[in-house]
DNA sequence: CCGCCGCCATGACATGGATCAAAGAATAAA
DNA sequence: TTTATTCTTTGATCCATGTCATGGCGGCGG
């Protein structure tokens, strides 16, 4: 969903499976998100010492749950390395994933006082913590962090929008294709190469955000594959064939 | 999508079809309008004033295209009577409604220079206009104003979310069921009557807003009037008859 | 009043994707 | 290394919903 043009070096020294750093020190995966946030928002020094203050940062397993659908919403959070999946579910079990979050999104943000969505982890992911009282003061106090956090939304409704579109009229090709093409974009906007593109969820997260099953998850990607639009690689990378199709084939054309 | 808790009173006296009022008096309509405003965030009167003199009011017939997916996004609206919808088309013509806009919605707001979708009215329709330049201007100046659109965004955003669930993971009878409580939800939330609820729109339209077709609407519709759930009413009105089952039916349970 | 046209309803039939089942691959545990 | 365990692929079948076709109803213009 919201994302933001920059791509995190890696770092290693934050604590892990839910131990937070203290507050009030700048860390060097904090440090990072201090930078997204400068490049995007253009903060005045001031603006980024009093950010680096309030956060925090957490280290995560794969397939841990950062906060589920109803708890109270305490924090904003932004994803430093990894992949975080935010889905709702119906009392049945049946579960719609409404996005894939990666290095820069932000996520956890609430009008209510509870979250909306579950947020669970894909991948190992450490994440940076922004108190949501702290942010609220912050944001009342710069109206610039709070002009950028409202473009953020803007996007991300956009990107809601779009997929709908694919949700409600799209086919099962034309879903894997659109999927297939936003990752390489969301990659080559974050300055990650775009054509072997990493796909680091199951199919099983596929399935569920595009609204489908695995099965018709795999057989449409051995469909691609047999008819040579992409080929499956090692390491759940996806080599697209020739982008052009692949962009025909995702809007039916 | 992003709706405010306040009903319109009438207004008559605005122009037709496109041809809107000079900017810089106080209308009735667009008395209506700082009204909502005002109600929503507590705007304090500088505020009211300054808004007042940038808004125009128009008014379309049935059936008329606002603005188009493309345009350049020079204005943002805000619905003071009837009803709007915003859509996305593929190529091939297939369409997907993302939301009905109601009396006290915005619509219009881009963060590119170009809109991302279709606004077209379904019935008679009077719009207050915001040019966008000056718009933001105001935001600028008034950090409230742009808190409580921040607001709107993130309330529109969880409602994406819904609708999300809703499109990929739902039958066809709890599309249609979520939908009839949506409508019913959002007249109580104007003031209105939530029970014989008002469907101003054709089976066409839900159905491209439910991902469904004409004809699956019309017989999910008759299914419910014959399982004794809901009652069709003249005027385009659907009495629910109890509405925990309609909210049962909705999820599935 | 009549005839046209656009909406809505309903029936008959087709089909894309779901469901059910089971056999490989990959990964983790022992 | 062997054995669980989980994920993926593939096949066979089914069904909810789409497609196509037809008739009714209501409004509007002539």
């Amino acid at each position: 969903m919201t994302h933001i043009d920059f791509a995190y070096p890696r770092d290693s020294n934050t604590q892990t499976n839910g131990k937070t750093d203290p507050a009030g020190e700048i860390h060097p995966c904090s440090a990072c998100t201090v930078r997204t946030l400068t490049v995007c928002a253009a903060l005045e020094a001031e603006e980024l010492r009093r950010l680096a203050e309030i956060l925090q940062t957490t280290r995560f397993d794969a397939g841990h749950t950062v906060f589920g659908e109803g708890d109270p919403a305490e924090t904003l959070y932004n994803v430093t390395s990894g992949t975080v999946k935010v889905y709702k579910l119906l009392p049945d079990g049946r579960r719609q994933i409404t996005g894939f979050l990666l290095p820069g999104d932000f996520f956890g943000l609430s009008v209510n006082d509870s979250y909306a969505y579950t947020a669970e982890t894909v991948t190992p992911v450490s994440l940076c913590r922004f108190p949501r009282r702290r942010m609220e003061a912050l944001l009342d106090e710069f109206p610039k962090m709070q002009r950028r956090l409202f473009s953020m939304a803007s996007n991300e409704l956009a990107a809601a929008q779009d997929q709908m579109l694919l949700l409600g009229r799209k086919t099962a090709k034309e879903k894997i294709c659109s999927f297939l093409l936003l990752l390489s974009q969301r990659a080559s906007r974050r300055g990650h190469k775009t054509n072997p593109v990493h796909v680091p969820m199951s199919r099983a997260d596929i399935a569920d955000y595009l609204g489908l099953t695995t099965e018709t998850v795999s057989r449409t990607f051995t469909q691609l594959k047999t008819s040579r639009v992409i080929s499956l690689l090692e390491g759940n990378k996806v080599q697209i064939q020739d982008m052009d199709d692949l962009l025909d084939l995702a809007e039916g054309a």
